[in-house]
DNA sequence: CCGACATGCAACTCTGGAGTTGCATTGATC
DNA sequence: GATCAATGCAACTCCAGAGTTGCATGTCGG
């Protein structure tokens, strides 16, 4: 979980579809096709979209019997937002500082 | 600032150039021209980037003489942060409550 | 006023990603 | 073992966006 992974997180969570997704799986564990009969899109989108959610660590298989069901993983998006939360107060600080030397403190 | 407007901040968060932009920002304002000289992209690339992060509020553009400088705001990365940890949150206590009852507690 | 530099706008190419359809394959279940 | 549903894989279309070039506009200093 390095930060050249963080890019691709983003990437993966700017897309409404996917979000969808991920808030319909908030509700519960979901296979790809018990997916598609609650939105708009096909089975095979959803799957796609599903192996992006996986590769960056939002999402988790489970098989159930013969169909395979996903979870979704809640830590993975805690830890962006520290990241994230980190990076723009470290902008902030910097941004207080050139100010304080503009301003002759 | 409304839900609306979050996924458009992640798909503005989920291109590497503009993190180099924003980075690059991060060590004081520059304009368009002067990103051009230090990245490997054109000026004019650049100012459709800087469009992109302006309409989301990661950047404010600031005139000074006949250029345009743009600054980093960090807030609205803390801001996005914030509601990123809500939602991961939200999903946790959610598969927390479901796993309790799985397991009969 | 005029040259030089910065920005703004428009048209174009090109690649990647979102979505579809169709078919093959696997795995329960009776 | 035959069947039916779920998944997996492949090829295709389509469009948004990332990047480019070229030119027009604007604005500062001499």
């Amino acid at each position: 979980m390095t930060s050249e992974t963080l890019v691709p997180v983003f990437a993966a969570l700017g897309d409404e579809t996917r979000w969808s997704i991920l808030a319909a799986l908030g509700e519960g564990d979901a296979s790809a096709s018990a997916l598609a009969g609650r939105l708009p899109v096909t089975r095979q989108a959803i799957a796609k979209h599903l192996v992006v959610l996986q590769e960056v660590g939002l999402v988790e298989p489970v098989r159930v019997g013969r169909e395979v069901r996903f979870r979704v993983i809640g830590a993975q998006l805690g830890e962006t937002a520290r990241r994230l939360e980190t990076i723009g107060a470290q902008w902030d600080r910097r941004l207080a500082a050139i100010k304080e030397i503009a301003e002759g403190l």
